[in-house]
RNA sequence: GCACCCGUGGCUCAACUGGAUAGAGCAUCUGACUACGGAUCAGAAGGUUGCAGGUUCGAAUCCUGCCGGGUGUACCA
């Protein structure tokens, strides 16, 4: 709808010998402003060298006098708005399209023939999930659904590492506690591992093998057990929440074929790399960056820089449009670089999207909690979603802005899981369903000529609300911010409840009337679904 | 010190990416079901958008400088 106006907008500037370059028409906040509102005017005030107000006017003649039936009213307003009301009539036949698309009404085609690889989560095997983590995890995922309604293939990617020190700690830590099940007490190794699960290992390799490796701390069973059992513990946790990943992407494997090597080739070929303390540099510097960084420290290992990029290399190579990383506020320093490398291998890094989303403080007994994976202090993500259920959780970690230094108070989560916006957004969905099985007709067979009695201007508004869906998703795309979309349904679902305590629909003395409204109502009911649906968030038709 | 993020009613957060009177939810107060589910609705109260300048028709949003909080700033990942 807001297209068709756009169109009349365009038609009638280009008429005039007006620019067409920018034109922004949004839906207000304020319904006294009509359905569409565009501040052309103010902002081509200059280049046109009239004041907005009369170049509102002598657009708002032209669309007067060329007669379209799209429109009912059209105003110039100061200080140089140009105000439009949709012919209702117009407007609730809209409402058909969202019946006829059903569970795909919102979706588009902008991504069509076009893949995107999305990265996230990307912990390593080295204990359960965060809640931290959690929120990577949703925001990733959301984002791949987003993509998804906007027409891309998405590939999920894992990106892990089981071979650094950190692995090799979370080994000697197993073995302690292997050692400690033979009535041997060892000291956990410096920055060793003490939660609760390395007992969980040590036990089943010591049920499997009893004391077959008694003083054998480095035998790779330690390491190799741990890894399996917390990846297979992460992989139900993200199941709980409705998260499969397509891919897990071994940072060996960038070993094995070769490309590290290649890269340093590569990065050396341009003139990029430098010896200095025995140690191996990235000029950064050369890409704009202000300070040049280690890749290959002096004992011939790698940072985790230069496997970084040769990842990212690899997802260049492997062909996607779009290449979207999501990462904790810690790797805002590290991404730059990553980024300068690959523009400087002659790849096109506009494709990389970073998000970085900030940290999630847990507040406990109104505490702060300092979570480390190490010190087993964390709140898992698996016990949080337990307590307040997978939707809510999902809901949490989207409808704030990634920007946001989350709170996240423990005690509070389940005494509000009753006020979330998610049940309320759920309420509503599920009274829409509770409708039509009231309705005694076919819903099938509604005439649609009734839909020209939906006159009521708090139905033109939720007229207007629902037709904003697709374009929420649109955009969505572009910004990759999945709040936009609980916040948009939560809108929804406002303007919906109040129409309902306010307009009877089903009404056995008018049926014309309640046609019209039950089909308003089902229209409801599957924008919401589908907006949930982009969410992850389940529709449930009873609560 | 430097880089990035944040600062919005008592609390948690929005604000269509520069638009019109800064909006919700919790908490507080007042109302509403013998008709579609009260997990709801209608209303009240609560604000100098951290502070000070600047940019322009217009700023919570952009620029500069302070103040306060977070994260990072390794030959750790």
């Amino acid at each position: 709808m807001k297209n068709k106006f756009q169109e009349v907008l365009l038609s009638a500037l280009s008429e005039i010998g007006y620019p067409t370059e920018k034109v922004i028409v949004q839906s207000p906040k304020n319904p006294d402003h009509g359905d569409f509102t565009t501040n052309y005017p103010m902002i081509n005030s200059k280049e046109i060298g009239k004041s907005p107000m009369e170049i509102a006017s002598i657009i708002v003649d032209k669309i007067n006098s060329s007669g379209n039936e799209l429109i009912d009213k059209i105003d110039s307003i100061p200080p140089g708005f140009i105000n439009v009301k949709i012919n209702k009539d117009m407007l609730s036949n809209q409402l058909k399209q969202i019946i006829l698309s059903d569970s795909d009404y919102g979706k588009n085609d902008t991504g069509k023939n076009k893949s995107a690889l999305i990265e996230f989560v990307s912990a390593n095997p080295t204990g359960p999930l965060t809640v931290g983590h959690g929120r990577n995890a949703i925001l990733g995922d959301t984002v791949c659904n987003i993509l998804e309604w906007n027409g891309f293939n998405i590939n999920r990617e894992y990106y892990f590492n089981n071979a650094g020190r950190q692995m090799r700690v979370l080994g000697e830590s197993v073995y302690v506690r292997y050692m400690e099940l033979l009535g041997e007490n060892l000291e956990i190794p410096d920055g060793g591992y003490e939660g609760l699960y390395i007992k969980d290992i040590a036990k089943i390799i010591f049920d499997t093998h009893q004391e077959k490796f008694k003083g054998d701390s480095s035998n790779k069973i330690f390491k190799q057990t741990a890894e399996e059992y917390i990846f297979e513990d992460i992989e139900k946790t993200l199941k709980k929440i409705g998260l499969k990943f397509d891919s897990f992407f071994n940072e060996n494997t960038l070993y094995d074929n070769n490309d590290i090597d290649r890269t340093v080739n590569d990065l050396k070929a341009k003139n990029l790399i430098y010896e200095k303390d025995g140690a191996t540099w990235f000029k950064a510097t050369a890409a704009g960056r202000d300070m040049d960084r280690v890749i290959i420290k002096s004992t011939g290992e790698p940072t985790y820089r230069l496997p970084d990029i040769a990842y990212h290399r690899d997802k260049f190579d492997r062909n996607f449009d779009v290449i979207v990383d999501v990462f904790g506020a810690d790797h805002m320093d590290a991404y730059p670089d990553v980024i300068a490398a690959i523009k400087s291998l002659d790849y096109d890094s506009d494709k990389i999207k970073v998000l970085i989303h900030q940290f999630v403080t847990v507040l406990k007994n109104g505490e702060p909690v300092k979570m480390s994976t190490r010190k087993a202090n964390f709140i898992s993500l698996d016990s949080l979603i337990d307590e307040v259920g997978a939707d809510v959780t999902r809901f949490f970690f989207i409808m704030r802005s990634m920007n946001t230094h989350l709170n996240f108070d423990l005690d509070l989560a389940k005494e509000q899981s009753d006020a979330n916006p998610v049940f309320y957004i759920q309420y509503a969905h599920a009274r829409c369903c509770n409708m039509l099985r009231r309705f005694e007709g076919d819903l099938d067979s509604i005439d649609e000529s009734s839909l020209e009695h939906l006159k009521l201007d708090i139905e033109t508004q939720l007229i207007n609300k629902l037709l904003t869906f697709s374009e929420v998703i649109r955009k969505s795309s572009q910004t990759l911010e999945p709040q936009n979309i609980s916040n948009y349904l939560a809108e929804l679902s406002s303007s919906f409840h109040s129409y309902y305590a306010k307009e009877r629909v089903i009404d056995s003395d008018n049926k014309i009337l309640t046609e019209a409204r039950i089909y308003l109502v089902n229209a409801t009911r599957i924008v919401i679904r589908n907006g949930l649906k982009v969410l992850g968030v389940s529709a449930p038709e009873q609560m």
